[in-house]
This record gives C-alpha cells, structure tokens and sequence, in this order.
DNA sequence: AACTAATACATGTATATACATATAAATTAA
DNA sequence: TTAATTTATATGTATATACATGTATTAGTT
C-alpha cells in the first residue's frame, strides 16, 4: 500500500519528508505484524526481542544493562520488561557475585523452549512477508544508514 | 551507524531480516530526534501529529475517527491524545450536529500558534538531519512501499 | 414503531516508552 | 579510611499502544 492511502494524505513537502513517514508507518506495519504471530505465545514483541538477547548470549549470562544497549527501542525499561517475563517463569534474576549491583539474567528451560517455538513461528511469518529479494534488501539496509549517518 | 554497532550484533539470518531490523531502529531514532524538538514545545510525538492532521483541514473540522485513520500508528488510542491536547486548550470537542455520535475536534487560536511554532522547529532539524537527497528519497520510499506489498 | 445491529466514542486494563528519582554497591578522591 | 562520585538497577509518574468493554446514537430489519 502506497504511503499515501495509509496515511490519507498526499501532502508531502518532499520525497525525504515522505521517506521520514514511510519509515515509521513501515515500522508500525512490521511491528503490528510481528506482535500478531507472538500473541499465540503470549509473548509481546519487546519480551521477545530481550528473549533473543538472551539466546544470543546463552548459556552465558547477561545483565541489564548489557540487554539494554542491545535493544532496538535504547528507552526500554529493561527491568519493567524482566519482570514479566520473571512471572512467567521464562527468565531467572541473581545477583552477580562479581558486582553485586549488577542484575544478571538467564533464560529458564520453558523460556529456551517457547523462544524457539516463537522464532520459528516468527521467521515463517517474516519468510512470507518479505518480497524484497537480498539486493533490494541490502540497497534498503544502506539507505537506511546514510540516512542515520549524522547519528551522534 | 551501522546497525551492527547500534543493537551489539552481527548475527544477521540475511540481509532481508538484517533490513526489517533497520526499519525498526531507523524508526526509534527518527522518533527520539523529533520528541526531542518537542520538548520545548511541551508536545509529544503522537499530539504534534494530531494537531498536524488538524491543521490539514482547517478550517473545515474532523472527527475523532477521521483523525485515527490519517495517524501513523494505527492503534493510537485519540480520544485520550485528544483529552491532552484538550487540557492544554490546544484544541476544543464539540458533539457533531449531524450525527451526535461523532466528536468533532477544532484547533483553538492557541493551537495554532503552536503548532505554526513547533513545525518551523521541526523543519529546521529534520532539514539538518536530511542526508538523503530526493533521488535516494524517493529510492527508499519504493523500497519501503514495496517490503509493505502484502499488506492487507 | 419496536427491535436488532452497527457505529462512534469513551473508558478500563495491561504493557511499553520516556524520563526522573531513589537505593545500593563499587570506584575514586581527599 | 572516610567521603564523594559514579554505576547498576529498581521504582515512580506521565503518556502512549493495544485491545476489550461500555454507552449513546444511528441505521437497518421485521
């Protein structure tokens, strides 16, 4: 779907303008489609993506604040969001014994097993979505990051 | 910056699944830059955007759903954006004549002139932020357009 | 006309973002 | 070694998203 009809309006100053809106009504688009496929697992998309930092790292053990500065959102309430999944009983809270400031994390069983579940279920969701071939992909990845170049 | 180094990792299925993540943190910083113009404003994202959408048919008035369909995130909740705005007296509800079911919203005096002051600033940091020029714009827009084809 | 269904909005709840502040532990300075 | 500073996390508050439910009004059906 065009911008355009998304957002009902053609009045753009410009095409950098537009893409600025593009990117975000895209992201919306994406995210809505990810947190569809995750709701079976009672999962939202923000408790998913710390799980995968979890995974990534696994089974080495990771603190808050290392989660933090991988996630995609850099406001995110990490500890907010560690709750959750605490009383869901997907993750495991401890003190570290080398900093005892530091909150370290670590994927229980049933948070190995429903990660997998979800990513599978995920990657077939996006495998279908995405029409854009590894060219256009790759083109659209270097846009996107000339456009953050003045990033501080 | 590259996404590897914004999100601490390399571990990339392909460029495709490397691309929707680059949306999404694309998406975050764009958000943060602009929340951070509006600060001095006392607006956040969501009710610039309300009070754009507003400004794009004044003076002809428009309903809360009417308002809802042009937003960017389409699960914006407008009447409580709408309470906000209507706290700082930025804008004003009136029960529609021709169909009292329908909440028809208006641009106060004051809205205006904030809204007029607001976007000046905005432009101004997102003319500096532009790095693109209209051909990679437009070149991105396609791009975007076309990772969204199959959308409902 | 009375009943049913649909529509528009408001409101409630859970979770998240954004940011400020509090608290405890570690590091540095005096 | 004590005091001050920094760091890591937790917690508080306002606003937003996501979605369900309630309420009033309109439209449609019988």
């Amino acid at each position: 779907m065009k911008l355009e009809q998304a957002i009902q309006s053609n009045k753009f100053k410009n095409e950098t303008q537009k893409a600025a809106l593009n990117v975000l009504y895209t992201a919306w688009w994406l995210k809505t489609s990810m947190s569809k496929g995750l709701k079976e697992f009672g999962l939202t998309h923000e408790q998913y993506n710390v799980l995968r930092i979890l995974k990534g790292k696994y089974p080495e053990q990771i603190c808050v604040r290392d989660i933090a500065c991988r996630m995609i959102e850099k406001n995110s309430n990490v500890p907010r969001i560690v709750d959750r999944l605490e009383i869901k009983k997907l993750v495991k809270r401890t003190t570290s014994q080398f900093d005892k400031r530091e909150t370290v994390i670590t994927l229980t069983q049933s948070g190995i097993l429903l990660l997998e579940a979800s990513t599978k279920s995920i990657d077939q969701n996006m495998e279908t979505l995405s029409v854009l071939n590894e060219t256009e992909s790759a083109q659209l990845n270097k846009l996107l990051e000339k456009m953050r170049s003045l990033e501080e």
